[in-house]
RNA sequence: GCCGGUGUGGCGGAAUUGGUAGACGCAGCGGAUUCAAAAUCCGCCGCUUAAUAGGCGUGUCGGUUCGAGUCCGACCACCGGCACCA
């Protein structure tokens, strides 16, 4: 089943995204296509040694999709994951010259440095190992060639290169300082990654941390050229310094700060043709191919020379096969399949596949058209698009949604839609946990077991003791909450919950539990009180109905509890609405619900104006919670004898006149700590607040024997005496 | 290691702009109702304390402030991501 699908729809989509973005140059945009073709299919060097290679250019497209991030309501970590993820940064690109040996195979050796001020502590310069001169140095080389390989085979992975040994190997080349002539050697350096920037970078052990590692290790020059705060020559024999201050050792620039050393330097550099201020981009150019069978296939074919090519509609779709066969070996088998891969031509079809993000890249698009079955979109992804609301988990807040924003704008460039943006709001919502336990096999192993096959005893006050196998008694390991899943057999099939609670009741637990950002704590007995709520709105309604017909209200002759009621009513509107409708917290809303439910209880009233404010209460309860129980509220709006269902009823207003306070309640704080609580008019003046919070008797109490040296009156809120 | 986040009662969480810590719910305890149970209703519920008076209390240590869960600095623990898990 979900071998054929892959196969079917790969094929499908490879034809598609070929037609669309391979083949033919759109009309609208041609011409900015041709320059930011997308496809960057070439054959590398060390295609030998299993790297794939086809890559789409999201480079091409970095400052437009860090600018974009200002344009999207998204919440704000996301914009700043991607944000650094892009990693926008000035600094200058810069030559070395080369020596005589070196000078053979290029040249210069060219880098890109954030920190050209540092440009006269350069002791020493690090080439990846696929660098042309590593490769060359190896030619006569074999320790070299052999480390090389090694760093050919490890990890280009962010927490790799952070966390792994930094090693290195001389080339025995030199290259030469563009400003001081001077020689320095060129290390080969597992740390340094030819996909990334020049493939080179020069050293300054003295203000680097990882410069002064590799330095220290192989026993190079550590030259200082950066002053400390206190302007002498900072203690670089344990750590770099790499803050940033005033040059040093540094010849003509002596004495500059940071800022007009990078201008002074930058100048002399272009000045001799040596280098230029660039814009550098922490981002990587996407790799899209995968040694894998699951995916598209790439629509590339690979010549007899090493050439590769995009298909011709003629040879499209491409479907994979579906007999293939697995074994013990590992890798795809699709590899081992020449009745595949074999065009008979001399050619061989692609064998990789395409990273599963590309097609999640675009589905949103597709959902709309999804029948089109001889297009990519059509016009109906632009009446769509961009989606409104996007809800996914954080996880995916750099990978996905940088890939979909990049895949959004290449289509947008091939005049598929128009829209900048595929994600208009984002929310990221969390993981759905629960309590796990398990005993220990006799393999040492674990096996689980799923929290409603097991009991938990408690203490008194609530705290798990242990937990027992309803089927046989016995003890279990109450383990950690976690993520639900297979593997912990923690998982809670919500339609069981559904059949036995209903919808109404599921989908109030799960927004009160949390707010939707956060990881939600599944809870059976949670469900419960989710379910007694839900009752109790329905008896609530149908006492109300059946206590008598309000008439209709008259503001001018409420007494003070009815005003109350009015008051809370209209309070719980004003933030219902705004938390569901601006902060998402349903959560709070929710709760606030329930604040007024439990007040209307409380109130027995059931005089004809004591009705009419209760009515106005209880459709409120009715209409708030609408969002949150659609089913049930349906049903007791028409219990309310609308003819209207709720779902076509307005939001309900707030009257500003009932949420006004007659009189409120501060706080008074003798230094800070809570003293008294008294009531006040609310229209009380200052002085009175005063002399009312410093004649109370508990205050006295506190301020005896001091003097009060300041008053402070927090309208509406507290009065804070500061006395010694 | 780097980037982003989280840390508050027995538990989930609330406190939105620096101003009453613990809203609301779950669990627990006590009571009413009932022949009994379920359901429902009422009360209590951070720790400490005889107390309605007080002391302590928001991961740890320090700082700013009249006042800090909230701001700043340092640290600890956990979660997400780190480009081939999808």
């Amino acid at each position: 089943m979900v071998l054929r699908q892959a196969g079917r729809e790969g094929g499908r989509l490879q034809e598609e995204l070929h037609r669309q973005l391979g083949s033919g140059r759109p009309d609208r945009t041609g011409q900015r296509a041709s320059h930011r073709w997308p496809w960057l299919a070439f054959r590398r060097a060390d295609r030998a040694q299993g790297n794939p290679a086809v890559f789409l250019r999201i480079t091409d497209y970095a400052e437009e999709l860090l600018a974009d991030l200002d344009k999207v309501e998204w919440p704000e970590q996301v914009k700043t994951m991607q944000r650094n993820w892009i990693g926008k940064s000035r600094g200058v690109e810069l030559s070395f010259g080369l020596d005589t040996a070196a000078s053979q195979v290029q040249e210069s050796l060219t880098v890109f440095t954030t920190r050209p001020d540092t440009l006269m502590g350069v002791t020493y310069v690090g080439v990846a190992a696929a660098h042309p001169l590593a490769k060359a140095a190896a030619e006569h080389n074999p320790a070299l060639a052999e480390f090389n390989a090694e760093c050919a085979r490890g990890g280009t992975s962010e927490a790799d290169m952070a966390t792994m040994e930094k090693r290195g190997m001389d080339t025995g080349y030199k290259a030469i300082h563009p400003l001081t002539g001077r020689e320095v050697p060129v290390f080969v350096a597992n740390f340094v990654l030819m996909e990334y920037g020049t493939g080179a970078v020069m050293a300054v052990p003295a203000h680097d941390e990882r410069d002064h590692e590799f330095a220290t290790k192989y026993e190079l020059p550590i030259e200082a050229v950066i002053a400390d705060a206190e302007g002498n020559t900072p203690d670089i024999s344990e750590a770099a310094f790499t803050e940033r201050g005033v040059l040093i050792n540094s010849g003509e620039f002596n004495g500059l700060d940071f800022e007009s050393a990078f201008d002074a330097i930058a100048n002399r550099l272009v000045e001799q043709n040596r280098g230029e201020i660039k814009t550098n981009f922490r981002l990587r150019d996407w790799g899209v191919s995968r040694q894998r069978y699951w995916g598209a296939p790439i629509p590339v074919k690979n010549g007899p020379n090493g050439e590769s090519i995009p298909l011709t509609d003629a040879e499209l779709p491409v479907a994979l096969p579906l007999d293939v066969e697995f074994d013990a070996s590992g890798g795809s088998p699709i590899k081992k399949m020449p009745s595949f891969s074999d065009l008979g031509d001399g050619w061989q079809r692609e064998t990789d596949t395409f990273d599963t993000f590309m097609e999640s890249s675009w589905y949103y698009a597709r959902f709309c058209c999804a029948d089109n079955h001889d297009a990519m979109l059509d016009e109906r992804a632009n009446y769509w698009l961009p989606v409104d609301y996007y809800i996914g988990g954080i996880e995916h807040a750099i990978l996905h949604l940088l890939y979909a924003r990049f895949f959004h704008k290449l289509m947008r460039d091939f005049g598929l839609v128009e829209s900048n943006e595929p994600f208009k709001q984002l929310l990221t919502q969390g993981m759905v946990i629960a309590d796990t336990f398990y005993r220990i096999n006799e393999k040492g192993g674990r096996d689980w077991f799923n929290p409603l096959d097991v009991e938990v005893k408690t203490d008194d006050k609530g705290r798990a003791l242990s937990a027992t196998l309803l089927s046989d008694g016995l003890p279990v390991v109450i383990g950690g909450t976690e993520k639900m899943s297979k593997s912990k057999n923690n998982g809670v099939d919500p339609q069981s919950m559904i059949d036995r609670f209903g919808a109404d009741t599921v989908r109030l637990f799960m927004m009160f539990a949390a707010p939707p950002e956060q990881s939600l704590e599944w809870s059976d007995s949670g469900v419960e009180g989710a379910h007694r709520f839900v009752k109790r709105v329905w008896r609530l309604v149908h006492e109300h109905v059946a206590a008598g017909t309000p008439v209709a209200l008259d503001m001018t002759t409420l007494n003070d509890d009815q005003k109350a009621l009015r008051r809370k009513t209209h309070e719980t509107i004003a933030k219902c609405s705004d938390d569901i409708g601006r902060r998402t917290t349903f959560n709070t809303a929710i709760a606030a619900v329930m604040e007024l439910v439990n007040a209307i209880s409380r109130f027995e009233d059931t005089s004809p104006q004591g009705l009419a404010v209760a009515r106005e209460a209880v459709e409120a309860c009715v209409l708030l919670l609408s969002p949150i129980i659609p089913h049930a509220t349906h049903t007791l709006w028409a219990t309310l004898g609308h003819a209207e269902a709720v779902i076509d009823a307005p939001w309900p207003a707030t009257d500003a006149d009932a949420m006004k306070k007659d009189s409120i309640e501060l706080v008074v704080q003798v230094n800070g700590k809570l003293r008294a609580r008294l009531s006040f008019p609310a229209d009380a003046d200052r002085d009175t607040i005063e002399a009312a919070a410093l004649a109370d008797a508990n205050v006295v109490k506190f301020v005896d024997g001091k003097t009060v040296r300041k008053v402070i009156v927090v309208p509406g809120k507290l009065v804070n005496i500061v006395a010694n």
